[in-house]
DNA sequence: CTCCGGATTCGT
DNA sequence: CGAATCCGGAGT
């Protein structure tokens, strides 16, 4: 046949095609929930972590009061109001990392928070949180402002969910952020995956 | 400079 | 439910 299959991927499994830096432009209400089944993609030397992305979260500018960007333009916060498809990878607690990626154009500090991925190649340990997420595909504070356009840190394209698999919830721990923006429905997952950290 | 608390996780 | 453990952001 034409279609070129991958030796060693499972069935259905489709050539990895890197997100064009139009996807991250997006609206990040249309970004987030689109994320969903995309592949993120890790390289380190010869070892390629690869996870299928099921839960996310959107933070959708300086307006937002959950998101670290309504404290203004920072030094951590910097990267939010960069150019889109870049990593904004962060510190949380003193002892773990979170990896959002940056949406919308230059100037709209918005990003998405990926919070579990389904393990797909080279994955060791869970992978079910924001925290776990970036230690299982080692991912550190050194990624911080990456672009997600290079060879070893990206996003695959797959195709996208169908609209009755994505479920919107609450977005988790952002209750400082008052009643509004901790109530909206920022957070989506694809139904019954049981990678999703919470249902 | 000091102080407070966090987009978490794990163990009790 | 509290500890772990560091740093960003705010206030003095």
């Amino acid at each position: 046949m034409t279609r070129p299959e991958p030796a060693a991927a499972g069935p259905g499994a489709l050539p990895r095609r890197k997100l064009p830096r139009s996807f991250y432009e997006q609206d990040t209400l249309t970004a987030a929930p689109a994320l969903l089944g995309k592949l993120l993609v890790h390289r380190v030397g010869r070892t390629e972590r690869v996870g299928r992305i099921v839960e996310v979260e959107a933070y959708l500018g300086p307006h937002d009061l959950a998101a670290h960007s309504s404290r203004g333009r920072t030094a951590r916060t910097a990267i939010m109001f960069g150019p889109p498809g870049h990593a904004y990878v962060y510190m949380i607690y003193g002892l773990h990392f979170c990896m959002n990626v940056v949406t919308e154009p230059e100037g709209h500090a918005a990003a998405v928070l990926l919070r579990a991925l389904e393990p797909v190649a080279n994955i060791e340990g869970r992978t079910s949180g924001p925290a776990l997420l970036c230690k299982a595909l080692a991912i550190d504070k050194g990624l911080n402002g990456h672009d997600l356009l290079s060879d070893d840190l990206y996003i695959a394209d797959a195709p996208p969910l169908p609209p009755r698999a994505i479920a919107r919830r609450p977005r988790i721990g952002v209750a400082y952020a008052g009643h509004y923006w901790a109530r909206r429905l920022l957070r989506f997952y694809e139904r019954g995956n049981l990678h999703v950290s919470r249902a």
